[in-house]
RNA sequence: GGGCGCAUAGCUCAGCUGGUAGAGCGCCUCCCUUACAAGGAGGAUGUCAGGGGUUCGAGUCCCUUUGCGCCCACCA
């Protein structure tokens, strides 16, 4: 850790004029205090320091996808108290941000804002406008080029509200270092290191079955995936076997056309005559084999499963272990294909499949269902069932199960020696809390398949890639063209291969580009490269990498989490950062997710508006790491109250203290010596806080003590402070205020970073931010017993509890006080003596009475 | 079914390596005090989910039961 030196031996001499507003308020601070950073570049990198000066911090591009939540605004937040508190220990802070704005989500929000839809069959159209009304319902199909400039279009405003957004809230981020995910640099960052993938083997190409979202029309990954429940039938269905029926259940009628066998468990007995021989399917008549594999399961269903091209993630295990043909009927708009399929060709099936073709999944079922009741094959009534069913994550359509060619990233899915390469890189990392440690691991143990990268759509990186053609025209997808490392970025459907020509493109004997773009994981899995100059500012690289610290939600784990360590461990041999902070949810009131159709009461500008960001701070550094809390808008109040008492208690001490230094070698008193005592204390606790990455311990010793500064120790000197004839006495009630303030603003400054620099400005030159987080060292010379504070604290709540009982003001007179308990309590109050007695108005003498008592009490008669 | 977390005042939560229960909000009473009425002072409030165990002593450690939440698996 970086020894910083004394504040106070170092600034002091060019202390400013203090100059305090009459009525100093919160409103207008955001703006004012932001645009001063920008100016000042307060928080600009300084790339000339050395890795061990330097603190980086890999922060989470947010989807620009339209709002911002309240639960972001904390998330975001809480990565900054770190950084504001390391920037204070002296690190000189890499802490960039980027917007991520390539991807899916951003075609679904253009989609859903303008109401239209890409069809890259549509030619470009120069003038083209969008709908005035989006219709959700009827999208208008639009070229790729237009569609892209949408995406361009509608990002770049986002993201000047998101910017704007952050900014008020008051981010320490470096702006200097702002990236896109679909800008320049990143899809470079991007292409290059897919190349490295692939020339070292761990990426490649494959044609097999994929989870595909037939809305968005895509293939997706893993990741990606969420299990809903979604509402269906159970059918009981017959095959016709040689001497009698096989019923098989079925949630999927509609894929009995795709059947390619029915499936039981070598050891069922029910079934073991069967094993080997054909039966017909229902309707169509085509002959199905029936097969034994342990996957099949007797307790579920009739035990005995119809097996379909595919229906579900064990199809695809039965069809590659049994060696099954393949009888793709869903296409990938997810409707039945409209040409009948060759093995349904002959009659009956050719005429049953006409009532299905075409149609969606959906309709067929009814369809499919309508045909087996004709034929008598639907035993008895479909039974209701509430199911779980995957989903793309931001999809609304279950998914199907497509056979297409898709290119992968090895990540452990299918190779046990990677994945324990990358388990143990999870144990290289340390967690904050350490139980999110488990989800990664579990995530990582439980793997199924490498990581799906390409997809089927437009806003995103390309494959720097092309194939060549063969005479028919057809790909050769083995002999691949990759572009070169220095030609990046490139876009394969506009640039040309070396050794080729525009004009040979799609032409027989000539090239095609890869179709595809990267899934935005694939671009986000890269933000240390794209943020550190990874090939493109080594010297940057260099003393930034690896990181210390990654933040995020834990519900990025699976996805942004695990997919940087795979490229950091490809290419590097190394976790990209140390530390990981994971943050949890704010949810709604009633605990669940928050929702976007939830009223305006939790959108953060409004909260920010409403409250001031130093409040919105304030709460998000109560909510402790990985844990989920509701939204709740009592506690901002509460955040807002502490910014006020900041702003008042402020004022009134630089007020009385005038120009009086923070000198710590004029506090002589020993309650002053106490309360310094007390404060190098909290400045302890604050410290080992913020070091365990513990900022809400930090913040609560910081404003305890700070409200026990204002409610009591300020009242008890202020009149002391006041009386200029007090010499010695004033002198240090003054700089202890001056010294406590100097040192409480500073341990505030995290958390509430705006109220904390107007007030430094009132007296201090330069930014509290870049000031040095204050020591325990500093304080531990003329620092008393810390007890004192303790005995005379309760002897002031005696002497108010008196007035209180007694109704009257706090102004009202004292006639008698009576202290009573150990003579050490007695012996500190007697030290403060003269403190309490113009405090607490007590006109006559107090009066001690030493006893055996642990607690001490006060009696006191409030004058007539 | 596997993993993880949570259960403490009406509410939201803090209680580190075991030593007689804490904070804020809310509530009650009082005070419009020359820093602060979006304030201040004072006060009331708990079978620490249930049951076992270890210990001189358990909110804290171990076992167990129950309830809630999250992640993963689960489409016959």
């Amino acid at each position: 850790m970086t020894e910083t030196t004394p504040h106070l031996s170092t600034t002091t001499p060019q202390q400013p004029a203090v100059v305090v507003p009459d009525k100093p308020a919160l409103e207008g601070l955001e703006d004012k205090w932001s645009k001063q950073w920008e100016a000042d570049q307060t928080y600009a990198f300084d790339r000339t320091k050395t890795r061990e000066e330097i603190y980086a911090i890999d922060t989470p591009p947010p989807t620009v996808s339209g709002t911002l939540h309240f639960g972001s605004v904390c998330s975001y937040t809480q990565k900054d108290l770190i950084a504001r508190y390391q920037r204070m220990r002296g690190k000189e802070l890499f802490y960039p941000i980027g917007w991520d704005d390539n991807g899916l989500p951003t075609e679904r929000r253009v989609q859903n804002y303008f109401g239209v839809r890409c069809d890259p069959s549509v030619p470009y159209d120069p003038d083209f406008t969008p709908p005035e009304k989006p219709d959700p319902k009827r999208q208008v199909p639009i070229g790729r080029q237009n569609f892209i400039e949408l995406c361009e279009r509608l990002t770049a405003e986002d993201e000047v509200a998101f910017e704007a957004l952050f900014r008020q809230v008051g981010l320490s981020v470096d702006w200097n270092y702002l990236y896109r995910t679909i800008g320049e640099d990143c899809r470079i960052t991007s292409q290059r290191m897919f190349l490295r993938n692939l020339a070292r083997g761990e990426a490649y190409r494959q044609d097999s079955p994929t989870l595909w979202d037939v809305t968005f029309q895509t293939a997706v990954a893993q990741a990606e995936l969420e299990a809903r429940e979604y509402p269906g039938h159970y059918y009981r269905v017959a095959f016709h076997g040689p001497d009698a029926p096989v019923f098989i259940e079925t949630t999927r009628p509609e894929l009995i056309p795709a059947v390619v066998a029915l499936i039981a468990h070598p050891d069922d007995e029910r079934y073991q005559a069967m094993f080997g021989t054909t039966v017909t399917s229902p309707v169509f008549g085509v002959e199905i084999p029936v097969l034994a594999h342990p996957a099949a399961e007797p307790d579920k269903g009739a035990g005995i499963a119809m097996c379909c091209t595919f229906g579900d993630l064990t199809d695809v295990q039965w069809w590659r272990e049994l060696q099954l043909p393949v009888r793709t009927v869903i296409q990938r708009d997810g409707r039945l294909q409209r040409d009948t399929p060759e093995w349904l060709a002959a009659e009956p099936a050719a005429s049953a499949y006409a009532d299905l073709a075409g149609k969606t999944a959906f309709s067929a079922r009814a369809a499919m269902v309508e045909l087996l009741r004709a034929a008598g094959d639907l035993d008895g009534e479909p039974k209701p069932t509430q199911r779980m069913t995957n989903f793309y994550e931001k999809g609304d359509k279950p998914l199907e199960i497509v056979s297409t060619r898709q290119w992968y990233i090895r990540n452990g899915g299918r190779e046990e020696d990677l994945r324990a390469a990358l388990v143990e890189r999870g144990n290289q990392i340390s967690w904050t809390p350490s139980y999110m440690h488990h989800r990664y691991t579990n995530w990582v143990e439980g793997l199924n398949g490498d990581w799906l990268i390409s997809r089927q759509r437009y806003f995103g990186v390309p494959f720097p890639v092309w194939y060549p053609l063969d005479d028919d025209g057809q790909p050769l997808h083995d002999q691949l063209i990759a572009a070169s490392e220095d030609s990046l970025p490139i876009d394969p459907s506009q640039d040309v291969p070396p050794g080729y020509d525009e004009s040979q493109r799609g032409q027989p004997g000539g090239f095609i580009g890869d179709p595809d773009v990267m899934d935005t994981w694939a671009t986000s899995s890269l933000t240390p490269q794209i943020a550190g100059g990874w090939e493109r500012d080594p010297d940057l690289w260099s003393r930034v990498y690896p990181m210390d610290l990654c933040t995020q939600a834990h519900d990025i784990i699976r996805t942004w989490l695990f997919s940087r360590v795979v490229r950091a461990h490809f290419e590097d041999g190394t976790v990209p950062w140390k530390h990981a902070m994971i943050s949890g949810f704010v949810l709604d009131p009633d605990r669940k997710k928050m929702s976007k159709s939830r009223g305006s009461v939790s959108t953060p500008m409004e909260l920010l508006a409403q409250y001031g960001s130093d409040a919105i701070r304030w709460r998000a550094a109560s909510l402790r790491p990985g844990l989920d809390s509701a939204f709740d808008e009592h506690p901002l109040k509460e955040g807002r109250r502490l910014a006020m008492k900041i702003l008042n208690a402020s004022k009134f001490v630089l007020g009385n203290v005038g120009a009086t230094r923070p000198d710590p070698a004029a506090v002589t008193e020993p309650v002053d010596r106490a309360l310094i005592a007390r404060l190098a204390d909290v400045v302890e606790r604050a410290t080992a806080g913020f070091d365990a990455y513990d900022y809400t311990s930090a913040l609560e010793a910081a404003q305890k003590f700070f409200w026990e500064f204002c409610d009591d120790y300020l009242e008890l000197v202020k009149e002391r402070a006041y009386d200029e004839s007090g010499g010695e006495a004033t002198t240090s009630a003054k700089a202890t205020l001056a010294l406590a303030l100097h040192v409480q603003l500073r341990l505030l400054a995290p958390f509430v970073p705006f109220v904390t620099e107007e007030v430094w400005s009132w007296w201090q030159a330069g930014s509290i931010h870049r000031a040095p987080w204050p020591q325990a060292a500093e304080l531990e010379d003329v620092a008393g017993d810390a007890s004192t504070l303790d005995a005379v604290a309760s002897a002031l709540a005696g002497i108010r509890g008196a007035k209180s009982q007694a109704k009257v003001s706090m102004r009202h007179e004292l006639s008698t006080v009576e202290f009573t308990g150990p003579e050490t309590a007695l012996e500190s109050i007697r030290a403060a003596e003269g403190d309490l007695v113009r405090a607490g108005r007590i006109t006559a003498d107090p009066t001690y009475i030493v006893s055996d008592d642990a607690e001490l009490s006060v009696a006191a008669t409030v004058a007539p």
